[in-house]
DNA sequence: AGCGGGATTTTCT
DNA sequence: GAAAATCCCGCTT
C-alpha cells in the first residue's frame, strides 16, 4: 500500500479499474475510519451522462483540475456522492465511488448511518454518509488528512467485473462500471 | 420480492 | 421550472 497517487493521472476508465481495492482513510473526531473501494464508475468529458459533458461550470470545475482531488456533489435534494478526479488538468473526468467495504471504525459508521451490515456502505450516497462526507470536502486533496486515498494493488484482473452503469438516464449502455467479483458490498449485480 | 412514491435542493435551461 | 450519477418506506403480490 502506498500513498503515490500517480495512477490517477490516467484516463478515467483505467483509473476506475485501478481504484478497486484501494483504501480510504477518514478522520472523524480524532477517530480513524478505513474502508476498501469495491465498486466504481468512470465519467469523462465525451460522456453524455457526465457532469463535465457540457464543459466546465462553477459546479464541475473540480473535475477539470488535477487528479487526486475529491469532487462531491449534492443530488435528489438529500444525498451527497463522491468522485475522485482523474486524468490531466483541463480534462473533465472523474470516478464515482459507488460502494466500499468497512475495514476499521465500523462502530462509527454504524452510528452515522443508523444501519448495520451491508447497509452501511453499499451505495454511493450511503458511503458518503458513513464517512461523513459533505460539500465541505469538495476539492479536498486526497493525499492529506482528514481524508486520504491509499493505493493498494491487490485485486487480480480475473476478480474485476466490468458492466453497464447504474442510476443514470443517458448513455446507460456504456461499460464503465467496475466492481470486485462476489464482494457483498457491491450495490447491485 | 417487487413496485411506487416521497423527500428536498442544487444546477442548468 | 424540471431534472437529477439516490435512498427508504410502505403497500401489493
Amino acid at each position: 500500500m502506498t500513498n503515490n497517487l500517480d495512477f490517477l493521472k490516467n484516463d478515467s476508465l483505467t483509473a476506475a479499474s485501478d481504484l478497486l481495492g484501494c483504501y480510504l482513510e477518514r478522520e472523524i473526531d480524532g477517530n480513524i475510519v478505513t474502508v476498501k473501494i469495491v465498486e466504481t464508475e468512470a465519467y469523462d468529458q465525451n460522456d453524455a451522462a457526465s457532469h463535465s459533458f457540457k464543459g466546465q461550470t462553477e459546479r464541475t470545475k473540480i473535475m477539470f483540475g488535477p487528479a487526486g482531488y475529491l469532487y462531491v456533489y449534492f443530488t435528489y435534494g438529500m444525498h451527497y456522492c463522491c468522485n475522485i478526479v482523474t486524468d490531466k488538468v483541463g480534462v473533465g473526468s472523474a470516478v464515482l465511488i459507488r460502494a466500499v467495504e468497512p475495514i476499521n471504525g465500523i462502530d462509527m459508521m454504524e452510528k452515522l448511518r443508523r444501519r448495520q451490515g451491508i447497509e452501511i456502505s453499499n451505495g454511493p450516497a450511503k458511503l458518503c454518509e458513513a464517512l461523513n462526507i459533505d460539500k465541505t470536502l469538495n476539492g479536498h486533496d486526497l493525499s492529506v488528512s482528514p481524508l486520504k486515498l491509499l493505493y493498494n494493488q491487490s485485486i487480480p484482473k480475473e476478480d474485476i467485473v466490468i458492466s453497464t452503469r447504474i442510476g443514470i438516464s443517458k448513455a446507460k449502455d456504456e461499460l464503465k462500471r467496475f466492481y470486485i467479483k462476489d464482494n457483498p458490498y457491491v450495490s447491485r449485480v
